[in-house]
DNA sequence: GATTCAATTGAATATCCACTCATACATACC
DNA sequence: GGTATGTATGAGTGGATATTCAATTGAATC
């Protein structure tokens, strides 16, 4: 929410007939709650899902862990993505904290799997975003 | 795909009970399989609109569109986010390129409404990420 | 308990990208 | 045509973020 309402005033004095300055007001009030809609709070969240899913590296993982439906080995995963261990680390560790993998010690070996809110929005994604276009 | 397979081929030793090199390739197979998926062209796609909507100004544009459930002036969108006429502009665009959003020309306004699939988008992460954790 | 191997962590660097400034384009009005 | 206003575009830059390197943790085997 910032700067000058010049603009706005112009544009409403042209949608409504006439524009009172309470008018403006209103608007700027309509505005403003929707973008407050569900709390500052989660959208930060969706924010955050959306940061971890929105690189190559990361979204490949999820991609794959999804279609895999089951637990793959981080060693597996390193066969499946272009960067060194620690790189793969860092991007697990990222996707665990936005909630889309899980992961699970298994004697020595490390194992990740996909959530559901993975699951939920690679389907999403894969059916909006539909070959051509 | 990439790497030393020599930590697979100890993995697979653990799971199988024995593991000969055929095993190796198979298992690297499938991975490669699940990566492949849908084709990376599609990948691509998902992946443009993922980084589209992973930076806060232009969530909250897609945001405050889909709640608004109808088209918005740029210069009302101007009063929700804080950035200059300009970068206003450069973040409505990458979301055209996206899909996300579909501008329209009126006189000399320009409005802007959220397309289906980021009402798509928008519902199911507002579903999954539910308030708290 | 020493060694080996899987995976993680932190710091440093390299890369990218969001934003601004300046400028250009388009529409409306005189 | 000239001016004013709304929006877009391109280049440049500061700040964020992905990746790597080096060092560490923790489990298994001897």
């Amino acid at each position: 929410m910032a700067q000058s309402t010049e603009r706005l005033r112009r544009y409403l004095d042209d949608e409504l007939e006439e524009c009172r300055s309470e008018d403006i007001e209103r608007r700027l009030d309509e505005l403003g709650t929707l973008e407050a809609g569900l709390g500052t709070a989660q959208a930060d969240a969706e924010l955050d899902v959306l940061s971890a899913l929105g690189n190559e590296t990361r979204y490949t993982l999820v991609r794959v862990l999804v279609a895999a439906q089951e637990e793959l080995c981080v060693c597996e995963l390193n066969a499946v993505v272009d960067v060194t261990e620690s790189g793969l680390s860092h991007a697990l560790s990222k996707l665990v904290d936005a909630g889309l993998v899980d992961g699970r010690k298994d004697g020595r070996w490390k194992k990740y799997r996909a959530t559901n809110r993975a699951i939920a929005l690679v389907t999403v994604l894969e059916g909006s975003v539909n070959g051509d276009e």
